[in-house]
DNA sequence: CACTAAGGACCGACGGCTGAGCCTTTCGGT
DNA sequence: ACCGAAAGGCTCAGCCGTCGGTCCTTAGTG
């Protein structure tokens, strides 16, 4: 019995049951306790916001989250039993990003099984964002980028140090690019990968190859190849996507 | 007053504004009612449910979509007032995609003050898709896009047709990567662009020009070279950009 | 004519979110 | 030493969307 007939046969050969899987695909969104604390849950632990860092007022907080602070309490109240915040009362208090934020949970097995759509979709978000920021990046930003790649040049023994500096240069190509939604998009990817990151073991070699990708897709921002750029980021990616592939489960059932 | 305060000033140079903006960013998520019109309404105007489609029966729906009936059924009806479904009742009824299309509803003012965001959007999602879909396009799935370039050859005088069929080899590309969530992000963006697209004339020449890129694409799949169908997809994605600058209010304030 | 598969309608319960008010702590200034 | 401002901490009533049942109506099929 066919879930679905079409009325006449139209077309019937440019259809493709694949697509409607995904329209019918489960609408489930998060509430909006949830979306905040995987929010600010993941700009910390990316590093956006470094450890001592002062969150706004939650007052004035709430209001540009857009929601009750009531809400917004019980997220924060959960960052900070997860240890990911502390807040201090009184005048000249505030919500601060921990100093000695807890150890990296492991991500859930089902995350872990679709690794693989994981990287797909970094690579949907990642190289098109290159590309529209060498058609864009200014000299300041290429700049800016460039000290990000140079200073990763210090750190390919310090894992953790590696790691928030890499994602400081993603996030620093989706800057250029001007739209605040592709930087959202951005973070949102980087996040997912960082507990998939987290799971395989970085010698120093395999960072530094990491990082003269960086330098190269650095290089077609500089001189505005946006070709370039996506083709260099297209193997940056892939790079990451085999050695995961190396050391994950089998492909997904 | 500084919104925010940094404890220390270390990796101050690698900091920036912007992308906290991003991460205070209102969260603001869609009701189970609102999405569900949104994916049912957005496959309806793609052509990804045709006139006369037969959509799953509500008891069935609700559970592929995991939300209850009542919820379920808002949707469905605020898609009948609005023309986009028809419902019989009885044994063998069902509700079914209208034969006769409502005319598009004009884009909301604000969706159109963004187009460029909407734009960079597509560029960020295509570009990586094109080079995942060069690097893994089976036989049957590219014979299956080139018959559609072909078809799309027949339908330059017809634009509500052609743009269907657009439609179709967008998110064929998508369903050649094999993963899902790239198949649900294209279908975002390509109802994103529709509304956009429709705002603006078409002369057959700059359809035929378009195919003329589709063609490239998939020449690129044929020979699974992921960096021509990246560089082709920038290309077909900045050209439809010029395009739409020509007629758009000036740059966002 | 009975059965069945479909849409159509209703309602009570629940949970999340809101908005507002009030308390407590701490610092700066007078 | 006091007061006021600025912050987090707490509570509660109410709204709205969602759930998940139950029952009704319609219309083909055997």
């Amino acid at each position: 019995m066919p879930a679905l007939e079409q009325g006449t046969s139209r077309a019937a050969s440019l259809e493709s049951a694949a697509s409607l899987e995904t329209v019918f695909a489960p609408v489930r969104s998060l509430t909006a306790f949830e979306e905040t604390v995987d929010r600010l849950g993941t700009a910390i632990r990316l590093g956006l916001l470094p450890p001592g860092t002062r969150l706004p007022a939650e007052r004035e907080l709430c209001a540009k989250l857009g929601i009750a602070r009531s809400t917004l309490r019980q997220a924060l109240i959960a960052l900070g039993q997860s240890g990911h915040l502390r807040a201090t009362r009184g005048r000249g208090g505030g919500t601060f990003v921990a100093e000695e934020l807890p150890p990296a949970a492991p991500p859930p097995s089902d995350a872990v099984e679709a690794w693989r759509e994981t990287c797909d979709q970094r690579m949907s978000v990642e190289v098109g964002i290159a590309a529209l920021a060498a058609e864009r990046a200014s000299a300041e930003q290429t700049a800016l980028l460039r000290e990000v790649v140079d200073a990763i040049e210090s750190m390919l023994e310090d894992f953790p140090a590696y790691r928030q500096a890499d994602v400081r240069f993603h996030i620093g190509l989706a800057e250029a690019t001007g739209t605040p939604r592709l930087v959202t998009a951005m973070t949102e990817v980087q996040g997912a990968m960082t507990g998939l990151i987290d799971l395989i073991a970085h010698p120093p070699e395999v960072l530094a190859s990491a990082n003269a990708q960086h330098r190269r897709i650095l290089e077609a921002l500089h001189v505005h190849d946006e070709v370039a750029a996506a083709k260099e980021m297209i193997e940056h990616v892939k790079a990451t996507e085999h050695i995961l592939a190396g050391l994950m489960p089998g492909e997904e059932a």
